[in-house]
DNA sequence: TATTGACTTAAAGTTCACTTTAAGTTGTAA
DNA sequence: TTACAACTTAAAGTGAACTTTAAGTCAATA
């Protein structure tokens, strides 16, 4: 019979392993996403399941979830595997959220890239009256 | 002899060509991005050449820009051809910034995909126990 | 044993990008 | 001519997501 112990994170050290500081820890703690465990003597600790549960809230929230969001999520995990359908409901909104976003994300990257190389063109200047962007744009179908 | 009158958008009309509300063009218009017309009794009116001109600051600020470097930009613009290699080298910059940004993003969608499906298989439940979801992602080589 | 660094809490402060408010002016339509 | 919508300004307010501060506790090291 082994007594398997899990490693215990102090606050600073779960910190660095997960990329947040202390005090945005203890603000996802208040905003009910993350509950550590505590020392008898008061402090948290945090173990390996942790790290990868707020490694996969980083990653729902760089999808475009707020932290009230990421709470409702957390509230219905708790609730046990009767709420997922809600969960997987909320998660597929999310997505179609950020299917839109990138859309209109990919198109400013677009209109980004016409203008550096439009002042490329220019900088390269061959002809002194240059064909000014809007026009530019048109020649790719590009703008609006 | 034909004289040319250009179109005058009041504010109203204006906020509603680009999709911005008459507050946040006041507002822009105070950050230094815009400077509209007046006529003699004090009130702002927009040209044409000026939708075109908040269409390209929306595509900027979507990349990733931020106000008051869309007014370093203008302020640059103002200054006329010779700042063009100091706009090239802040655009450049915005796009290296975004196409980082892209790709984390990109990741953090496939994640979320991930989830998506594992909870879907899980609800299709044919077995009692599943597979937890990190063990999940280890098949598809996705995650960290 | 004294100091140092890491922790604890609650509350206040910060930044960004707006939005709202308040008080007043102007132009048009009934 | 009176009502009403749209405009004007400066200043205050908002919401999200943290960050900082203040005042104190605790554990390890010189």
């Amino acid at each position: 019979m082994a007594t398997v112990t899990e490693v215990r994170y102090s606050i600073g050290d779960f910190a660095k392993a997960v990329g947040l500081s202390a005090p945005t820890l203890r603000y996802y703690e208040n905003e009910g996403l993350i509950e550590p465990h505590r020392l008898a003597n008061g402090r948290r600790y945090y173990e390996a399941a942790d790290v990868n549960w707020v490694k996969f809230l980083l990653h729902l929230k760089g999808t475009g979830m707020s932290i009230s969001e990421l709470k409702q999520y957390v509230v219905w995990r708790a609730a046990g595997d009767q709420t997922i359908p809600q969960r997987l409901e909320l998660l597929k909104q999310v997505k179609a959220d950020f299917l839109v976003q990138f859309t209109e994300v990919q198109h400013h990257l677009q209109i980004l890239n016409d203008k550096i190389n439009w002042y490329e063109e220019k900088e390269a200047g061959v002809t002194q009256d240059h064909e000014d962007f809007a026009n530019y744009l048109q020649r790719f179908g590009h703008q609006e």
